[in-house]
Formats: structure tokens, sequence, C-alpha cells
DNA sequence: GTATGTGACGTTATCTCATTACAAGATTGC
DNA sequence: GCAATCTTGTAATGAGATAACGTCACATAC
């Protein structure tokens, strides 16, 4: 199997319960909050949750959205392979839409090599109001 | 004078030494680091660093980095028209670049666009090393 | 089989980051 | 003066994250 995809028979208890939480919900969730919803799943300590997202984060299965200090169920099929992806959320509704932009990698990438910047991760998180939340 | 050009007489007296702080800085600087180097000026609480910050945020003279729940005084003076900022973090000596760029501001404006996602504020942090750390 | 290593797990305590709530001064406009 | 507004001071609390410890299950080596 390939190494870098992660099914749910790969998971562990801990880590398949707190990926429950995270795609049962329509957008992202802190830590604490997964702790609260897996209280009778026997979570009783930050640490467990911590330690699964940990873990999923990097199998590329969850996100983290450093500008919520929360974390979002990955929904973005095609964005294992990329490094750069830009998160849209809607500061109404708390949905995130996932992208990735061939355009703004490649720039982001420029530009760090025009600085000999070795980069290794980057962050992109776009706030604002989502198309549904606009007719409301 | 123009009401989005904030010099130092506009400042508050704990306007002016957190910002005196954060210029002072070589790199960014956490709202508690803040406060235990304000100790000596009657600083007691990090309601008062807060507050100032925001403030300082809010006229543009201060940056928030979201990846590091930190704070950087702006030393691009270009920035000030300019809302899409992106920050390259070196992960070894902590020091913060500020670059602003037309073609990625237009990509996201366009991405944003493209999803009628109503487009308030963009976070773009690059975290890697730096080319003065890559040599050493 | 026993030893050893490794990874996940549980628990407590602690640390860092940020806000709420309330009171007291200072400043401005009338 | 007086009200409105802004800034400040202080205490308490909430929210996010990690350190340090020990235990357990399982795989591998001898
Ligand atoms: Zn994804
Ligand atoms: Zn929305
Ligand atoms: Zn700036
Ligand atoms: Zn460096």
């Amino acid at each position: 199997m390939n190494e870098h995809v992660h099914e749910t028979a790969d998971l562990t208890k801990n880590q398949t319960l707190v990926m429950g939480a995270l795609t049962r919900s329509k957008g992202p969730l802190s830590a604490y909050t997964i702790l609260d919803q897996l209280r009778d799943n026997g979570f009783r300590a930050p640490l467990q949750v911590y330690r699964a997202l940990d873990k999923l984060v990097e199998f590329g299965l969850v996100h983290r959205l450093e500008s919520l200090n929360a974390f979002v169920a990955c929904r973005h099929p095609g964005c294992d392979g990329d490094d750069t992806i830009a998160f849209m959320i809607c500061e109404r509704c708390g949905q995130v839409n996932e992208i990735t932009d061939t355009a703004l990698a490649m720039r982001l990438k420029q530009l760090a090599g025009e600085a000999s910047f070795a980069l290794k991760k980057t962050t992109i998180e776009l706030r604002g109001i989502c198309r549904t939340c606009q007719v409301a």
C-alpha cells in the first residue's frame, strides 16, 4: 500500500474517534471542543486529543487553521501532494473551503527563491464571507 | 493630517511603550514577553499589552503573526495601502521578512472572486530558513 | 521464553495565550 | 460644571498547548 495514504484501518482508536468528530462537523473544531465531544468515549485530557491531531495532521487527513487555533478534516482529495493550500474561512457560518492553485503556489515559491528563503511550510488563510452567507 | 498615518505623537503612553519594545526587538514578541519587558514601566497585567497591541495593529504599525501567536513591528513602509502581506519567518533565527507582491495579491483576489467570497483579510505566512541561517 | 524496543495511551500538573468584568482617571465638547 | 468618551488599572477567568511521569500492547531479537 502507498505509505502516504492512510485509511481508516490504519488509524488507532483515538485517532479514529478524533477523525470522526472532525468529519461529522461542518466546520473547524478546537481541540477542547473535540475533547468535550469525546468525553463519552473515554476522553479525559487534552493530550489525548492533541496526540491524535498531531498524527492526523502528519497523515494529511487534517489541517490546522492557524488563525483560528482549530482543526478541520481535509475535504480536498487532491491536496495530498500539494503543500501550498489556501483556506477560505467564512466568518459568518464558519465553513472552510480548501483550494490549491498552481499559479499561487508558483508565485510563492518564486518569491521565496528570490529571497533565498528555504521554504518549508506555507500558511494561507483568507477570511471573509462566503457566497451563501452574502445572499442571506 | 492623514487619518491613516499614525506617528509617535498620536500614540498613548502605553501604546508608545509597547511600540518601543517591538521596534527594539529583532524579531516578533509575544504579548507576555512584552509584558515582562515593560514591568519596570508600570505594566502589571496582560490586558495593558493587549489593549495597546489592538490599537497598534489597527493603526497598521504592528502585525500579528497567526502561526506564532506573536506580534512584530511593521518594517515595510509600503505595506500601508496593501492588505495582502506575506511574511517569511525564519525558524532558526526568528527574523521576519515582510513582503508585498502584486501578482500574489491579484491571484488571491481572483480566486476569492471566482468563489464569490467576500475577502476581508488575508494571512500568508511562510516558514523556513532564511538566507543568512542557511550558510551558517 | 525472555529481553528489549517501540508506539500508543492515561493522568496530573503546568505553561502560554487571551478575554471578561468592573472601577477609576483623564479628555473632550457643550 | 457636566456628560460623553476614551484610556487605564486590577483581578479573575477562560482557552489553547505542552511537560513529565508511568503503563500497556505488540513486535523483534536472542
Ligand atoms: Zn486538504
Ligand atoms: Zn458562510
Ligand atoms: Zn507592514
Ligand atoms: Zn534565519
